[in-house]
RNA sequence: GCCUAGGUGGCGGAAUUGGUAUACGCGCACGACUUAAAAUCGUGUCUCUCACGGGAUGCGGGUUCGACUCCCGCCCUAGGCACCA
């Protein structure tokens, strides 16, 4: 018996794939496809993960059964090239990202093929790759002409000692990750791409794809469409003179207007320093508003902790019910979230009644939560003030209104537009969702096609000068500009094109940017003349996507962005570009940390299929848990999926002429239970099901047909060693020739079923049926058994439920 | 803080979607083989009880003949929160 020696089999059977080229598929025939895609990764120093290797295993696996069954299937991988680390990189050492950049990806190439991933390199997408990014120039061009581009400033994290923008993941405290220095909020100016034009549709077309039901949800609520009504209050000033200011507020509760008892602006608002001179407190609304524009987002809304400065001397208008109020300013308001204003009504939500609590704001409910008049009690008010103070949470449901004047008793919702009329106000709706900003001030990023006259104007770079190529000669320590300001041969260029005094645009874009179409080009990815020919375009949209669930908001929401906004354009003939999608959960280390390199807790798919080898590292990731689901990375339980490597390589040596029937039904059962396994991506229990049947085997015996069959199910999840054994057995290429088996249906059953008998829902015993056996004499069969005899204590049965083929059970009396 | 998902043996997990909870694997224990060890094979392994039986799917309630699964309220963990990718 020959030893099962993975290492020789696996280099073996990868060279011979290179070089029979056995990853190519004719892509000019999109008769049968199917577009099977990976999430590209950013090539790392630290080379690929676990994370990886569970996701691209899942996805190979899924493309080798697809291929048996028929289709043509396209599986590209490429390179998301262009991002921060390597030009972090470059800061600390002078080497050039696109050397690092270099040296990643064919390390990443090495390992992907390491791991028997079958993917055409000849053909990828590397987003650095000026090949490429001419055509995420082009593009932008095409947004650009579309006026789906424009320029506007926002405020970003600003380092003042490493003169850079920074991202918030890199503020600790208020401080700078790098240096330590406090960050300031800087206004920065850039390009936006119009995400929000689409967001109806970003919405709506959500329904057209085969996705997780809670990416859905979280991308709806990402957008965050809310109707709801603008309305104005006018501003006193000067006791109680009216000014001629007005501030308009966004709200979706216009029914509770008569309960809003203060308005607060955001501290940024312009109304603030326009009514400088009528605020008595003005020193301190200033300082406040400082604080508040040092601070980020997330700050500003998170906590229970509520600050802000009323502003003395000035009060508004309640239009409702013409009662002076309050007006504040307080960084839980945005101004960038509709109006950057609000009408605070404490009793009806959360956010309003702690900050109404601090400032001793009076609570005012104006929403019975009833469905009838009646239901109104004398002092419902004043309960609702007393428990709300107690508990810290508002009433914010709907119902019937009080305590508003000729609207008492109206149903919230017909209150909503009733009110909204009455005092003057517009529906409307709003959205969450800003527009995106892609102008980045980075060196290793794709250069945004735009050139400035000598007066500033901004114009696009003609597409014959495309890829508008991304300079070489530049420092990349930043200094409060773009590192491509500093190149000498990207100005002159621009000056020879353009004429004297003519500018490039300095700051690349986001890299999201190049990740939003690179699905678009692996059918064409050579195509010099096209982003991708007619005839390739046929390969699109993606059949299944498979990706981490961290990309669940952004890639995935900017990925549909520029399809839609293509298709509008008329570049593509669909508006959804992941027709299926599917995540894969986080590899952890043992302890169920999540692994990282200041941790050391980093595991290397190197030295693991070193170790145990590609096949039992790649059935061993997806045997752990669910796809979808964490998996601990533990060593020691790999073993379990190389034994059962094992047993099937030594079976081979135990073939017999003849099946014996368990096994000729196990393996029925077991193509049945795989096909709609795989087809499910439940990849952790289609192996468990391929282990059931090898035990099966084991005691019992196995034709070399119906080995050869397993062989076929097992190939997608272990390449090496089925091909091995198939090639043993004298046979040529699995993966070439072989399909997906058939299952029959009548084998795949079972003839006999134990069936659980309860009495009073408890089992009390078990018997065995034949298949189709009437429930009548599956009820006799039951009561004549000793053992229910004796639990009936001779009553009657009440009630038999029979759940076929599963379980009956006896109601005798319910336990009072 | 907000949005989303998840909590099942010593551990990873399974449960035909409301029908015999703990499949499969790891670990552990015992046995076989061996001078011995490793490897391999076999048996056992939720828990309390001598037993009859009872109790367990994060905690507390509810619906149902029957709940890991559905409903209500808590607790904990993970992902995302717009310049990391």
């Amino acid at each position: 018996m020959e030893k099962y020696n993975h290492n020789d089999i696996e280099g073996k059977w990868q060279k011979i794939w290179e070089e029979n080229k056995v990853s190519k598929i004719d892509k000019d025939d999109t008769k049968n496809k199917f577009y099977m895609l990976d999430m590209f990764p950013y090539p790392s120093g630290d080379g690929l993960h676990m994370g990886h290797t569970e996701s691209y295993t899942a996805s190979d696996v899924y493309y080798r059964f697809k291929k048996m069954q028929g289709f043509n299937v396209l599986h590209p991988q490429g390179f998301d090239a262009f991002g921060l680390p390597a030009e972090n990189f470059a800061i600390k050492t002078g080497v050039h990202p696109a050397q690092t950049t270099e040296k990643n990806i064919s390390n990443y190439i090495k390992q992907m093929k390491m791991l028997g991933l079958n993917y055409d390199f000849d053909e990828q997408a590397v987003t650095s790759d000026p090949k490429y990014y001419k055509w995420t120039q082009w593009i932008f061009q095409q947004f650009y002409k579309n006026d789906l581009v424009y320029q506007s400033t926002q405020k970003a994290n600003w380092c003042s000692s490493c003169q850079t923008v920074i991202a918030n993941e890199q503020v600790l405290n208020g401080e700078c990750e790098r240096c330590g220095t406090q960050i300031e909020q800087k206004k920065i100016p850039g390009w936006f791409f119009k995400i929000t034009d689409f967001a109806d549709d970003l919405i709506n077309d959500l329904d057209k794809v085969d996705w997780p039901e809670h990416t859905k949800k979280n991308q709806r609520n990402w957008i965050g469409k809310s109707e709801g009504a603008k309305i104005k209050f006018k501003l006193t000033a000067h006791r109680s003179q009216l000014t001629a200011n007005e501030i308009e507020v966004f709200t979706t509760r216009p029914d509770t207007l008569f309960g809003a008892t203060y308005m607060v602006l955001a501290p940024e608002h312009s109304l603030v320093s326009e009514l400088k001179d009528q605020i008595t407190n003005w020193d301190e609304v200033e300082e406040y508003g400082i604080k508040a524009q040092n601070k980020t987002e997330m700050e500003r809304i998170e906590g229970k902790e509520k600050t802000g400065v009323k502003l003395e001397g000035i009060s508004a208008i309640n239009p409702a019910n013409s009662e002076e109020i309050p007006v504040f300013i307080a960084d839980y308001v945005l101004v960038n979230y509709g109006t950057g204003a609000i009408m605070a009504v404490p009793a009806h939500d959360d956010r309003d009644l702690q900050f109404a609590l601090q400032k001793d704001i009076e609570i005012k409910p104006v929403i019975a939560e009833v469905k009838s008049v009646d239901e109104i009690i004398p002092g419902l008010a004043e309960l609702k003030i007393k428990s709300a103070r107690e508990s810290g949470f508002a009433t914010i449901g709907f119902g019937l209104l009080m305590e508003s004047g000729q609207f008492n008793g109206m149903n919230s919702e017909e209150a909503k537009k009733k009110i909204t009329e009455f005092v003057g106000g517009e529906m409307t709706t709003n959205y969450r969702l800003r527009d995106w900003s892609i102008s980045r001030q980075r060196y290793w990023g794709c250069p945004i096609p735009i050139v400035y006259s000598p007066e500033g104007k901004a114009t696009l770079v003609p597409e014959e000068h495309l890829p508008w190529i991304l300079p070489i000669d530049v420092d990349f320590k930043p200094k409060g500009v773009s590192p491509l300001g500093a190149s000498k041969e990207f100005k002159e260029r621009t000056e020879k094109i353009f004429g004297k005094g003519w500018t490039p645009e300095y700051d690349t874009m986001d890299t999201f940017v190049d990740s939003s179409w690179y699905f678009l080009r692996y059918p064409d990815a050579l195509n010099d003349s096209e982003f991708c020919s007619e005839i390739r375009k046929k390969w699109l949209p993606v059949d299944l996507y498979i990706g981490g669930a961290e990309h669940t908001y952004m890639h995935l929401l900017f990925a549909r962005f520029f399809t839609k906004a293509m298709n509008k354009i008329g570049l593509l003939d669909f508006d959804e570009p992941f027709l299926k999608l599917r995540h894969q959960g986080m590899v952890l280390d043992a302890q169920g940390k999540k692994m990282s390199k200041s941790k050391g807790n980093v595991v290397n798919p190197d030295d693991m299929v070193k170790s145990f080898g590609a096949d039992s590292v790649r059935t061993y990731m997806l045997f752990a848990a669910p796809l979808e689901d964490e998996v601990m990375w533990n060593e020691d339980n790999i073993v379990g999926v190389y034994r059962f490597l094992e047993k099937v390589w030594f079976t081979k040596d135990e073939l017999k002429e003849k099946s014996s029937e368990d096994v000729v039904r196990e393996l029925h059962k077991t193509i049945k239970r795989m096909t709609k396994g795989i087809d499910e991506l439940a990849y952790n229990t289609a192996v468990s099901d391929m282990m059931k049947f090898i035990n099966t085997v084991k005691k019992s015996s196995i034709s070399k047909e119906d080995y050869q069959t397993f062989l076929t199910i097992l190939s997608p999840f272990a390449p090496h060693i089925t091909q091995e054994l198939w090639h043993q057995l004298g046979n040529e290429s699995l993966i070439q020739d072989e399909s997906w088996p058939k299952f029959d249906e009548s084998l795949s059953k079972d003839s006999i079923h134990k069936i659980a008998v309860q009495v009073n829902g408890k089992v009390r015993e078990t018997i065995e049926i034949e298949e189709g056996t009437e429930e009548e004499d599956v009820s006799k069969k039951a009561l004549a058994s000793e053992l229910i005899k004796k639990w009936l204590e001779g009553k009657e049965p009440k009630k038999i439920i029979y759940v076929k083929n599963r379980i009956l059970n006896i109601v005798v009396e319910s336990n009072e």
